[in-house]
RNA sequence: GUGGGCGUAGCUCAACUGGUUAGAGUACUGGAUUGUGGUUCCAGUGGUUGGGGGUUCAAGUCCCCUCGCUCACC
């Protein structure tokens, strides 16, 4: 089980095509994971999930353990039928809720005291508790229980934190026994190349099934999360999986896949897309803008999804200015399809021997900003 | 017809007894969002204070005329 075979690998860049089993399904590589924090992608029917292609969707333990609560969930059997989605899940670990949520909590070795953000309410993370909430929840991958840590930060917090990080690693590999669950570490280090790389070892040390890449897309300039890719990517271990988390800006998934990055998540496809930002083919777009209010163009010509075959600029626009649901539900499924096809085409590429001509290609059409958007 | 009240940004309203460059929310325009709160944040456009005249160093504010809306009473 677990098994994770690489298919191809680019010659010129660390790019790498490979098929990861786990009990629910292969998941291709590299991969873009839709993420659920609340067991449900938000707008997105598991139907849906399938027909833009999703592969593996992620769940959140933090949020999951606050509602509907691990009673619950162990009476449901698990994530996976309690949302009615049989492909993969991953569940994060809460150790990136301990930052974004970070006001009153208090962090020691020995885990997290919190207080809900919910109601108020007292709680202890830990590295034993997040193994015990990921196993209730049954995703096929569980994530070790991490500290990430802001950007920018000084050496001495980012040591302390990749130490802490190696500590809770171990105890949470001590405490995971499922073993139809795979269990990733992850590697922080901030934006410092030695600690990551000593992070990286010790984690290597304890032998992961995979390894997640933590602490970065926090604001940090995307040399540095280039660099630290560039960094990792000799001493990451060949034949295990390697996850950027956080990262879903579409040209840190092309330049992340590129220094051997296999599978990304991130909220930015779904959440920007119920702002009315979209992702397509020509580069970022704002759907609410003036411009488009008699365009009745497709979104995007080269895009398959539900939104980009059957309805026009003009008319997505009305909708997403009115708060219309539609509007959401079009946007997120199309933000989707677009993050995910990204990464199903860099698999070709990859595939094809032709990864730093697909890079090179990407760099000239999708075009970012407000002044060089548009046109196909 | 008579008497009272009210007219300030597209909309809803501020501006102490006259005193700096008439503000806010919303709407509108543009931007942001990277291991998720359909949120939030940032910036910008927008005014002949219904119109006209007068008093005053100074008028959204006081006086007169006029237009419009509204309430009460014949």
């Amino acid at each position: 089980m677990f098994e994770f075979k690489l298919s191809a690998v680019c010659g010129k860049t660390g790019a790498r095509a490979g098929e990861f089993v786990t009990p629910h399904g292969v998941i291709k590589t590299p991969v873009f994971m839709p993420v659920g924090t609340l067991a449900t992608v938000k707008a997105m029917s598991p139907r849906e999930l399938e027909e833009v292609g999703a592969q593996i969707i992620l769940g959140n333990t933090y949020h999951l353990y606050l509602r509907p609560g691990m009673e619950l969930m162990a009476e449901a059997g698990g994530l996976h039928s309690f949302m009615g989605w049989n492909r993969p899940i991953l569940t994060d670990s809460g150790g990136f809720q301990v930052f974004s949520l970070a006001r009153l909590g208090k962090i020691t070795d020995d885990g997290v005291k919190c207080r809900s953000h919910i109601d108020g309410s007292p709680h202890m993370m830990s590295p034993e508790w997040a193994m015990e909430v990921q196993q209730i929840l049954g995703g096929d991958i569980a994530m070790c229980f991490d500290q990430c840590i802001q950007y920018p930060t000084t050496r001495d917090e980012a040591t302390q934190a990749l130490e802490r990080t190696t500590l809770w690693a171990r105890r949470s590999k001590d405490a995971h026994n499922r073993p139809d669950q795979a269990l990733f570490g992850i590697v922080q280090g901030s934006a410092f190349d030695d600690l990551r790389v000593r992070s990286a070892l010790e984690l290597i040390e304890m032998d992961f099934v995979g390894y997640g890449i933590g602490g970065l897309s926090v604001g940090e300039p995307h040399e540095d999360m280039y660099r630290v890719l560039d960094v990792l990517n000799p001493i990451m271990p060949r034949d295990k999986p390697r996850y950027l988390m956080g990262v879903g800006y579409p040209p840190n998934i092309v330049e992340g896949i590129a220094r051997g990055v296999d599978m990304f998540d991130c909220v930015m496809p779904t959440r920007n897309g119920r702002n009315g930002t979209i992702f397509a083919s020509f580069g970022r777009m704002n759907i609410s803008g003036k411009k488009y209010e008699r365009d009745f163009s497709p979104v995007d010509p080269e895009c398959d999804c539900c939104l980009c075959r059957n309805f026009t600029r003009a008319y997505l626009r009305h909708m997403h200015r009115c708060g219309e649901i539609l509007s959401a539900r079009l946007c997120t499924q199309h933000n989707l399809r677009f993050a995910i096809r990204l990464a199903e085409r860099a698999r070709e590429a990859i595939l094809a021997g032709e990864y730093p001509d697909f890079i090179k290609r990407f760099h000239e059409t999708f075009k970012d900003g407000p002044t060089n958007e548009e046109q196909t």
